[in-house]
DNA sequence: ATATGATTTAACCAACTGGTCAAAGATATA
DNA sequence: TATATCTTTGACCAGTTGGTTAAATCATAT
């Protein structure tokens, strides 16, 4: 069992461990995860994973932050950017799917958490500086101007977010309704790059 | 604590325990779920809950099968039915969005369910008819007379599921941030009656 | 009244869980 | 080499969990 990275930089026990912690949570869920797996998947004793991080709550608070921050930081500027919102719908709905794609796991996860604790993501949204009161004003200002009919902020961001994370966590369901195969699953989500802009832009647009 | 029915008719012994395990089931998932919590919402004794459940799985698929059986056939049946696509998607939307404002937990407990048994899922759609082909045949027909534009029944389904289910998934992250209350929130969950068919309905019509 | 079967309970159990700890390995420093 | 510090481990612990059981209670028919 060979564990050590043969660089001998950054893979020291801590990263191992986030990894493997980051697998278990994302996958299980909190209440579903088992500290000694954790351990296994790490390769390691599981006292270890007290030694660098208290404790299960401690670790997780650890893998929450590191998935939230390298997560929505990208798409809440997007939103909040002086673009026109035509051109944030179609960079989000890219930005995303394409984040997703490369953490699947992560939508499962951030679903979770909504149940376990709601505050806690609110508070983090509201740190990195999600405001819906600022789309709220460009619909206002884009709507007086002619370009769209006019919509209420949540249900456009509603709109777009469900959009983009839901095949993500129906992935086996709709998998196994329609039969797709995992290539012809990628090509799916791939496709909804450019589907999820279309339907709320053209849903929009006067 | 008087938890004996005024009837005497259906709210027997195992009518509680079923009322009382959906109820910490669909707030807690399995995992989080403790048939002491169970025993105690029910107002019984928790070696009950093994007389008449044999275990916590036994009990847990009776839960799950009565979910699923009150709550999809009925959109099921819609999709499949030989009504118009622009008909279907308006039924739906109206249904889905009515169903799940009397059951909200729902929502949540069948997304847990996806990510620790999507097979038994599967299963159970289809046991009920749920066919994506029959979508699609329809889909090309109307696209064919003129009506629509093509489109992936995988797309369209998926579109108009998340668009429907999301807003309760994520309902405590969306009233904390917009700031909207409960009557708010649901005059909004009302209005996505009318603003899910329209963004659908615009974006496929020829 | 009482025998009989279904229902309910308190007490209990084995397995598992997160967490601790003392001791053993490493590693660097002197 | 000796020593001090950091890392890693196996063994262990107390609390919790799903589940069992024998006895008590209740209902009902005779």
């Amino acid at each position: 069992m060979d564990n050590v990275n043969m660089t001998g930089l950054d893979s020291n026990t801590e990263q191992l461990i986030l990894k493997a912690a980051r697998s278990v949570f994302t996958n299980k869920g909190f209440d579903g995860a088992r500290m000694q797996e954790i351990a296994d998947v790490a390769g390691i004793n599981k006292a270890l994973l007290h030694y660098y991080f208290r404790s299960k709550d401690k670790l997780f608070e650890a893998i929450f932050k590191e998935v939230l921050n390298t997560v929505f930081p990208k798409i809440i500027a997007v939103l909040m950017s002086p673009l026109t919102l035509f051109e944030k719908i179609e960079k989000v709905s890219y930005n995303y799917i394409e984040m997703l794609k490369q953490n699947p796991d992560l939508a499962i996860f951030v679903f979770h958490e909504i149940s376990r604790n709601p505050e806690r993501l609110v508070g983090n949204f509201k740190n990195v500086g999600a405001d819906f009161k600022i789309i709220q004003t460009q619909i206002t200002k884009e709507a007086e101007a002619g370009i769209i009919i006019p919509i209420k902020a949540e249900h456009l961001i509603a709109n777009l977010i469900s959009l983009c994370v839901f095949p993500f966590i129906a992935r086996p369901v709709l998998m196994g309704m329609s039969g797709m195969n995992k290539d012809e699953y990628d090509r799916f989500i791939e496709e909804r790059k450019q589907i999820i802009p279309h339907t709320l832009i053209t849903a929009i647009k006067k």
